[in-house]
DNA sequence: ACAAATGATACTATTATGGTATCATTATAA
DNA sequence: TTATAATGATACCATAATAGTATCATTTGT
């Protein structure tokens, strides 16, 4: 059971690292000496970020990648949902048929109440908060 | 992102039937009948319950399934433990190595105390209070 | 023109989840 | 004591999600 994925999680590192140096365009080949990730996914996790808008990049030589948007806009929640998804716990397991019983839906209903307040602290994270 | 399986689904499923019953001994037939569960699916999982403590099962003829501990005895929490393991949402994705970096760390962190409550509020879930 | 960067995309590998099948064992009732 | 109806154990397969790799195309500054 996982919030998030190494994609998630590569992301969230990388824009750490173009946030804190954001004098200049930082480049994959730069990242990957000092992060340590797999260059090929490194690189497909930016350019979806630069799609996205959270990144932008310029190609050519001497290009690279600086952020789209100020730190404090760039929320976990939107990492993670355009690289897992949805930001929901309780996805229905049934997935055209009608829930045919009550029990479940109490479940869902109950995991919805408990869930609340985590994505709302999810919400709330920015990248600001995690560079300090 | 699921915080809940198929497993653990068909689990609390079977469980609300059963305890329901609890007059007799409920046999996986039944259950495949009534819940529409695939049945070795639905015999993995009950059988599974056993071993943990959490069904006693009769072998044999008129042989079937029962609660092996009163309803408010039982919780979500320990279901998802048994079918999906620890209930943790921020698994490292670093399995052995050391975490070469303060950003993810500092995500964990956070991550941790956003799903302080979630998870309390799984532990306090029970299964009378999904079967009323 | 060259070099160094990203863009696009297709492919493979691994793991987790979901599902099926089969033979062995047990217990009851006729 | 035998047939039957149940669970126990286990091995296997299918699918989907995640993780990772490779390659060719395009852009841009010198």
């Amino acid at each position: 059971m996982k919030l998030i994925t190494r994609y998630t999680d590569y992301a969230v590192r990388a824009l750490c690292y173009i946030a804190r140096h954001q004098d200049k365009k930082v480049t994959v080949t730069e990242l990957v000496t000092n992060l340590k990730i797999p260059k090929s996914f490194l690189r497909k996790t930016l350019q979806l970020l630069n799609k996205k808008g959270v990144l932008k990049s310029y190609k050519g030589k001497f290009g690279g990648f600086v952020l789209a948007l100020p730190e404090d806009k760039i929320y976990l929640a939107d990492l993670i949902e355009i690289f897992q998804g949805p930001l929901k716990l309780n996805e229905c397991r049934l997935k055209k048929a009608i829930c045919p019983n009550i029990n479940k839906c109490l479940l869902k209903k109950k995991i919805d109440i408990a869930s609340r307040r985590l994505l709302s602290e999810i919400r709330s994270i920015n990248l600001k908060s995690l560079i300090k």
